[in-house]
DNA sequence: GAAAGAATTGTTACTCGGTTGCACTTTTGG
DNA sequence: CCAAAAGTGCAACCGAGTAACAATTCTTTC
C-alpha cells in the first residue's frame, strides 16, 4: 500500500506515460525545428530513446505524434452544447464559447501569441498530411456534436457539419491574418467580428446575402 | 513554333493519352476487384505495362489513380453559380442543379444504380486515404465557389464552405441508405427531400431548429 | 522474497509508396 | 538523315509502417 488515494498508478503505467510524453516532446521539438517532413520517425524514436516499433505502439501514425494534443480536445463542441445553461440555445452557447476561446488566445481559434504555438500552426496549415489527419479528427467531432444537438438526425447532422466547418474556416482566417505579419492585438477585434458574422450567418441563413 | 491550332494531336501526345488511360483503367479494375489497399502500385504498373516511375509521372499519388475522374469534375459548383440565369440566386441555382444531378443518378450525389459505381463508392467511403484526398479536391472546389459567389470575402468564403460541406453530407447520407440495401428508386424521393431540407437550412438558417 | 505469468520492449527483416540518377529509345524538327 | 528533346525502363534508394521472435521488465501469487 502506497500512500494516498490517487489509486496505485502502478510503476508500469507510469513508465508508459513517461515514454509517451518523451516521444511527444521529442517529436514536437524536432518537427518545429526542422519541419514535419524533414524529420523521420526514426529520428524521433532515437531522440526519445526507443525503437521504431515501440514508437508506433504509442502513436499509430507519424501525424499523431504532432496532433495528439489537439486530438485530446475532441468532443469540445459537443460538451459545450450539452453543458449549456438552461434556456440558452446550442448556437448561442457555441458562439459565446468561441468568443471566450478567442479571448484566451486558444490555439484552436488560430489566434496565438506564443512563437511556439505560432510555429506549430504554420506547420499544421502547410503540411497536407497533417491537415488530412485533422479532418479525420474533425469528423469525429462532428458526429459527437450532432448527437449532442439532438432533434431529427438529418437536421442535426447537417447543422453539426456546418458548425464544425465554420469553426475551421474562422481559425484558418485568423491564422491567415497572423501569417501576413499583423500582431495578435490588432487581429483580435476582427476575429470577434468574423465570429459574430459567421454565427449570424449560421443562425439566419444565407438568404439575404446572395440575391439574383 | 508548332503547327497551328490545337489540331495535330501529335503522335507523342496520343501515346501519352493512351498510357494514361491504360493506367487508370487497370487501376480501377484492380481496385474494384481486390480493394484499394490490397493492390500495390507495382501491380497497377505491371497491368498497364509500364514501370513504376512512369506510373508516378502520370499520377502523383496512388489515390489519384482512383480519383482523377472525380477530380476532373472540379469547379462544378462555381460553374453553376456563374452560369445561372439572370435573376436567380446562387443558392437557388445550386439547389436546382443538385436536384437535377439526383435525377440523373450522378455519382457525385451518392446515388447510383450501376454496380460498378456502387462498388466505387463503397471503396471511396471506406478507404481513409481516398477520403482524405477527396477532401483536398473539395477545398479547391470551395475556393472556386467562393470566388464565383462574389461579395465580401469573409461571407463568400463561409458560404462556400457551408455549401460544399452540405453537398458532401447529402451524398454521404444517400450512400449510407444504399449501403443498407435499399433500392435506388426507394431512396430517390428521400434524397430530394433531404436536399430541400438542407437548402432550406442553408437559406434560412439554423435559428428555429435548436432552441433553448 | 522467489518463481510463474503477463506485458513491454528491441532487433531484424520485410512490404509498400514514392523518388532519384542514368542509360536507352522514341519522337520531333530541320 | 541527324541532333535535340521528350519519355521510358532499370536499379537502387528513402521513409512509413508491420511482423516475428527473443529478451527484458513488471506484476502476481505463494
Amino acid at each position: 500500500m502506497t500512500t494516498g488515494e490517487t489509486a496505485t498508478t502502478g510503476l508500469r503505467e507510469r513508465k508508459k506515460q513517461r515514454t509517451r510524453q518523451a516521444l511527444s516532446d521529442a517529436a514536437i521539438a524536432l518537427f518545429l525545428e526542422h519541419g514535419f517532413d524533414r524529420v523521420s520517425v526514426a529520428d524521433v524514436a532515437a531522440a526519445a530513446d526507443v525503437s521504431k516499433p515501440t514508437l508506433f505502439r504509442y502513436f499509430p501514425a507519424k501525424e499523431d505524434l504532432a496532433l495528439h494534443r489537439i486530438a485530446d480536445h475532441q468532443g469540445e463542441a459537443a460538451r459545450v452544447v450539452r453543458d449549456r445553461p438552461d434556456g440558452r440555445s446550442p448556437l448561442a452557447a457555441l458562439r459565446a464559447h468561441f468568443h471566450a476561446r478567442l479571448d484566451a488566445h486558444d490555439p484552436v481559434t488560430g489566434l496565438s501569441d506564443h512563437p511556439g504555438v505560432r510555429a506549430f500552426h504554420d506547420m499544421l496549415y502547410t503540411t497536407p498530411s497533417l491537415l488530412a489527419r485533422l479532418v479525420r479528427y474533425a469528423s469525429r467531432d462532428e458526429e459527437l456534436l450532432a448527437e449532442a444537438l439532438g432533434g431529427p438526425a438529418p437536421v442535426a447532422r447537417l447543422a453539426a457539419a456546418q458548425i464544425v466547418t465554420v469553426h475551421q474556416r474562422l481559425a484558418q482566417e485568423n491564422w491567415r491574418k497572423l501569417v501576413s505579419g499583423r500582431p495578435v492585438t490588432d487581429v483580435l477585434p476582427e476575429a470577434h467580428a468574423d465570429a459574430d458574422l459567421a454565427y449570424d450567418l449560421l443562425g439566419t441563413g444565407l438568404d439575404g446575402h446572395f440575391e439574383g
